[in-house]
DNA sequence: ATGCCTAAGCCCCTTAGA
């Protein structure tokens, strides 16, 4: 199965360009962030007919996942990320997908960006990632076959940035944000992409402005995090790259990952 | 040191992104 997740940036402004991928390429599953929409806009029908079914946490104007599957589609089994009854920000869903070899939890986040650093963004994605590893423990503890996936707003590492130096006071790769990160990792998950291409130089994300598509100006954010029982099982990881450079596209390239 | 783009709210500028 073939576990794909993709930061679309706006559903309804991205939808012909997102419908375009899911036929082109056929995800067994498909999680999506920066859906910016409210429940009730959220676009079930047309995945439905073509051959997807979905579910979905959104809110209005910013942030929103969504997880979409072929077939009997996805069971949720968790929305919101639980240690903080009053971060109401619509950046995490869980559900069950069933597949040849068993079912497998996917995990499906849009962590914060934490841009201004310092200050309070930062301080709400340093106790984000906190919460995430405790809910990430526990399903490691629960050995179920997990695959957690999305846009992370981390660069782990120089070697997965254009220019460390042009980012350096980004919030995306300031050291608590990347020993956030690196705890998780240490936990037990298997970062795909970088397992595969150990040398970096991978890209997930170009920024709209200064000509950084063109100039190749990408740095690596976009993850998919696997389970020991799911690492097991890897066959392959990317980026489909080409859909940055196609009209109307997102900022971020869909990733991806298959399992045997 | 700053803006470079883009989406969406709400209503043509502001907020947020990364």
């Amino acid at each position: 199965m073939r576990i794909a997740s993709f930061n679309i940036n706006g559903i309804r402004a991205r939808l012909p360009r997102l419908v375009e991928w899911l036929e082109e390429r056929r995800p067994t599953v498909a999680c999506l962030q920066e859906i910016k929409c409210q429940d009730d806009a959220f676009p079930a029908a047309e995945f439905e007919a073509i051959g997807y079914k979905a579910i979905w946490h959104g809110q209005k104007g910013f942030n929103g996942v969504a997880i979409l599957a072929e077939g009997a589609g996805p069971v949720e089994a968790g929305r919101g990320l639980p240690g903080d009854p009053e971060d109401e920000q619509a950046r995490f869903i869980e559900a069950d997908i069933a597949g040849p070899g068993g079912p497998v939890r996917v995990v499906n986040l849009y962590l914060p960006n934490g841009n201004p650093h310092p200050g309070p963004k930062f301080d709400y994605k340093i106790a984000w990632m906190a919460r995430l590893r405790a809910r990430l423990q526990e399903l490691l503890a629960a050995e179920i076959p997990t695959v957690v996936v999305g846009d992370f707003n981390v660069i782990p590492e120089d070697k997965d940035v254009f220019s460390a130096r042009a980012m350096a006071a980004d919030a995306l790769m300031q050291p608590a944000s990347r020993d956030a990160y690196r705890r998780l990792l240490n936990d037990g998950w298997t970062d795909a992409i970088d397992t595969l291409n150990p040398r970096g130089g991978v890209w997930t994300y170009w920024d709209y402005q200064a000509g950084a598509w063109q100039r190749d100006h990408g740095f690596r954010i976009d993850h998919l995090l696997l389970s020991p029982q799911c690492a097991d099982r890897l066959l392959a990881a990317g980026v489909d790259k080409a859909y940055r450079g196609r009209e109307k596209a997102s900022d971020h390239a869909p990733v991806w990952v298959e399992l045997a």
